[in-house]
DNA sequence: TAATTAGTTGACCATTCGGTTAGTCTTGCT
DNA sequence: AGCAAGACTAACCGAATGGTCAACTAATTA
């Protein structure tokens, strides 16, 4: 069967029956992995444990991939290139109470949702970003610079109260990803067993009100 | 040298020797653990690590702490019932912009001066809270039912805009305790090292100009 | 002071883990 | 078919770790 993919140069080529397998195999060897990582962490997650979940011989998995840390690194940029194609592309053009509105609906979703990857993605930042580090010099980094530029724009159009933009960032990062790093409290003290539609609707009302009133913008209507 | 303490009665008494050594030698034990557990994280860091710290042979930690996880306990109650004495207690009398202010501003300190500690809390609370959802069930949510109450009264009295209290306190919680957790990532994205004085003061001004803003607030001034 | 209790410690152990190796099997190519 | 390259795997290994234990010392008490 002479399937189609894209290559690490973005064009496509046909891939033999080895290397079919050798993709199936990673794949199936990554998403093992990041399920045991994400719930265990790394030091509690063995390398034998991954083989039992995928169903392979241990030796299967340090062939595929060099060692323990190569995977775990491995699971960590696939989350991060996953999550590239929902970050939301502003500009200085977009009207500020939309943009942030959609953005912060965006991120308590997959908060909710996926809080297994927000709290991998933490865990590896608490710890020092040793594997990520690189990535947020020079994936995120120049992302921010720029989302920064656009809201100082908003500010100097007179679009939104002035604020550091920064500091702004940061509360709508935080205030989103709450929900899944401390997911755990916050079901202790809301006596819930799991986030329903409902309160993934009112989590995002809450802090878009009072983020964007404290930006001296309205909430924008449900469409 | 007849030396006065607390016991956990609240009572003072007088302790012989024998008690002497044995207190001395736990708050050594259990400084010893915290800075090593809050930098290196559980798994990593071992028993005979905290004992090289501490300047004790191994077999003494394990006679003061029974085990490893009984340790860890320890170190997290300890720093839970440090950071009881700081959480200010508001009530519906207060003035919202004052006491909302007053705990941003704390929360902000703490985070940028102790996020060591903010970290090991952090980690647990992403664990799923093992060895502290007892405490977040018995001590923690009393006192943030409490919280809640007195926001709501606020937002009876007209005080404030009306905001869900529950998001309103989980947003002060995540926006502060942000620059504990995610230290690396704000030093890579700002470009620094550590965090100054003027940092503490322009974040703690932002958070507090969106957030009370928010709720139709004024910033109060600084006295 | 004698006896009992508590503190201290080096040596030791079972287990687990990440990683290696040596050898077998499968696939693709000529 | 035959051969080289890559896929696969059982068995093995050294290192580290949490925890135990028996022996020894110091303090308290009767």
């Amino acid at each position: 069967m002479g399937e189609v993919c894209m290559d690490t140069e973005g064009t496509s080529v046909k891939m033999n029956k080895k290397e079919l397998v050798r993709k199936k195999n990673q794949t199936l060897l990554l998403d093992a992995a990041e399920a045991l990582f994400s719930t265990l962490g790394y030091d509690r997650t063995s390398v034998s444990l991954i083989a039992a979940k995928a169903k392979v011989p241990k030796a299967n998995v340090l062939y595929y991939f060099k060692n323990k840390e190569n995977l775990y690194s491995a699971v960590l940029e696939r989350i991060m290139s996953g999550w590239g194609v929902g970050l939301v592309d502003l500009s200085a053009e977009d009207e500020p109470a939309q943009a942030l509105y959609q953005y912060i609906r965006f991120k308590v979703r997959v908060s909710c949702e996926f809080p297994a990857q927000s709290r991998l993605f933490t865990t590896e930042i608490i710890r020092g970003a040793p594997h990520l580090g690189a990535h947020l010099r020079e994936q995120t980094r120049p992302w921010f610079r720029n989302i920064i530029t656009v809201i100082q724009a908003w500010i100097d159009a007179g679009k939104i109260r002035p604020v550091d933009p920064s500091h702004l960032l940061y509360m709508i990062w935080s205030s989103t990803q709450y929900y899944a790093d401390y997911q755990t409290e916050v079901f202790i003290l809301e006596n819930k067993l799991e986030y329903e539609d409902s309160d993934i609707e009112s989590i995002t009302q809450s802090i878009s009100k009072v983020i964007l009133t404290g930006l001296g913008l309205e909430v924008p209507e449900l469409n």
